[in-house]
RNA sequence: GCGGAAGUGGCUCAGUUGGUAGAGCAUCACCUUGCCAAGGUGAGGGUCGCGGGUUCGAGUCCCGUCUUCCGCUCCA
């Protein structure tokens, strides 16, 4: 597998991911996409929606604002639970994690919550001796402002994942869809979290994107039958573009690693360079957000099933999987090196839907003006359907060898002979076969290899 | 956040005991070739992460800071 390394080289050469203001000296834990890279990624979440929204009959989706009604993050539990217990040496006002202080390792979550912690054990700051504090949560939520003054503003948060906008938006959506339990609300979006520890590249950044899928069950039996359909479906998802079988795993969550709101988890996970880490998450989290919202807002929020006649909250089953995760993985498990007349090729082996150029028209031979004419006619042709790119700044080897290494999966090639018969060359990125085919051909049968691709796999 | 390592052209790196920066690859142009990183000629591109300090002089020594990577810890 390809190092860490390689890929981030990778992705700076040919622009893919670049560090956020990298020319300031960059900013921790925040990543630019480039040409190819936003390519990618929306082609990832394209592809996660079509497997989802319109795969789905019973999902439909949501585009939430990052901004949401401060209350909700104190419903959602995040201001309370989503932080770590700080203490403060009253000596040398400087702040430490209570769960790292000598005396204080393994501590239960509830003892890191109590604020008589620190006393009961009698613990002081051993640099110095100064007394500490009662542990206080420092907040992994960013905040910000609402409106232009800021003293005046309320203060609000950006949204540390995006479900709490499927949760309150739970009637509009579903009334308003006429969808009947059980349904799912499927959402791509933003979200920010003040990472302690960030890092791996793109793997945990601190502005990330979500693709989150809440699905809404009949309580009890229904949801735990969701979540053993889910779970595999998701599993199968990132097989289906391409990634490597024996690099996906499944795991759960023992039962004190749950998360404040699930009664159950089991996470994706992918072996990346630095260790077995989690794509997804497929959580059972119970009725535990409806039924605060519901309280806390005063808001009715239960659903009527007309088939019992009954009133329920529903439970919550969500698939929580990370965008630039995603789009991580596709780019590290793609990466191959192979030896071609004893040179080095490097292929992005991605599947072609996720390719950020399905196809790049070349030139055998660019001196001839009709021959760079037609391809870009061709090129021109092709681009009302999917991302193309002419390219003819170099000898054809190079020109197939630059494609390959951004995962183009077919190259369109022109030559002599293409203007007295008509034909062209397509040339396959994986096999490097090729084919000669009618040029005025060449979308229609560019499509039906992106379909067949879609159908059969890679 | 703590501990460790590292920041020099787009990438990978060299840079002697301190003396105002080099290579390979990449990029671009022209010539040549014409189906798998060919060859030739030439060109552009770095105030050495940033800020201070020491020094006649700092990529090199010192301090601070930012960033990245590796461990520990947590989440998608």
């Amino acid at each position: 597998m390809a190092s860490l390394e390689t890929i981030v080289s990778l992705s700076k050469r040919r622009g893919f991911i670049f560090q956020s203001s990298e020319i300031y000296g960059g900013i921790n834990a925040v990543w630019d996409y480039g040409p190819l890279g936003v390519e990618l990624k929306n082609n990832v979440k394209r592809a996660w929606w079509r497997a989802m929204v319109q795969e789905h009959d019973e999902i439909v989706g949501l585009d939430a604002g990052i901004l949401m009604h401060p209350q909700v993050w104190v419903t959602s539990g995040h201001v309370a639970s989503f932080s770590d217990p700080l203490v403060e040496c009253l000596t040398c006002h400087q702040r430490f994690r209570l769960d790292e202080l000598p005396g204080a390792e393994g501590l239960s979550q509830t003892e890191l919550r109590d604020p008589e912690i620190v006393e009961r054990l009698g613990l002081r700051h051993a640099q110095d001796g100064g007394k500490l504090t009662a542990p206080r949560r420092f907040n992994l939520m960013f905040r910000t402002h609402m409106g232009p003054v800021e003293e005046e503003a309320a203060a609000v948060y950006l949204r540390p994942e995006t479900a709490q906008g499927s949760y309150v938006n739970f009637k509009n959506v579903q009334q308003s869809s006429r969808k009947k339990v059980p349904f799912g609300i499927a959402q791509i979006g933003k979200s920010f979290r003040n990472e302690i520890s960030p890092g791996n590249f793109v793997f945990r950044m601190r502005e990330f994107e979500q693709m989150e899928m809440q699905y809404f069950v009949h309580p009890g039996d229904e949801a735990i039958e969701a979540f053993e359909r889910w779970l595999p479906e998701r599993r199968a998802w990132y097989e289906r573009y391409g990634v490597t079988p024996d690099r996906l795993r499944l795991r759960e969550h023992a039962p004190d690693e749950l998360a404040h709101y699930a009664k159950k988890a089991v996470d994706v996970e992918y072996r990346f360079p630095f260790g077995w880490k989690e794509l997804e998450g497929v959580h059972n989290r119970g009725d535990f957000d409806l039924s605060r919202h519901q309280e806390a807002s005063g808001e009715n929020l239960e659903y009527f099933d007309p088939a019992s006649n009954e009133h329920f909250i529903p439970w919550i089953v969500e698939t929580a999987a990370g965008a630039d995760r995603a789009a991580f993985t596709f780019l590290i498990d793609s990466y191959r090196e192979e030896e071609v007349r004893g040179e080095r090729r490097v292929v992005l082996a991605l599947h072609p839907d996720l390719a950020p150029y399905k196809v790049a028209v070349l030139p055998l031979l660019k001196k001839r003006p009709e021959i760079v004419e037609l391809c870009h006619r061709i090129k021109a042709d092709l681009a009302r359907d999917v991302m193309a790119v002419y390219d003819d700044t170099a000898a054809i080897g190079k020109l197939y060898r630059r494609q390959d290494e951004i995962g183009t999966p077919w190259c369109v090639t022109v030559d002599v002979e293409s203007l007295d018969d008509g034909q062209v060359t397509i040339r396959d990125r994986d096999s490097m076969a090729q084919e000669r085919v009618p040029a005025d051909r060449v979308g229609q049968i560019i499509l039906d290899r992106l379909a067949a691709a879609r159908q059969g796999g890679s």
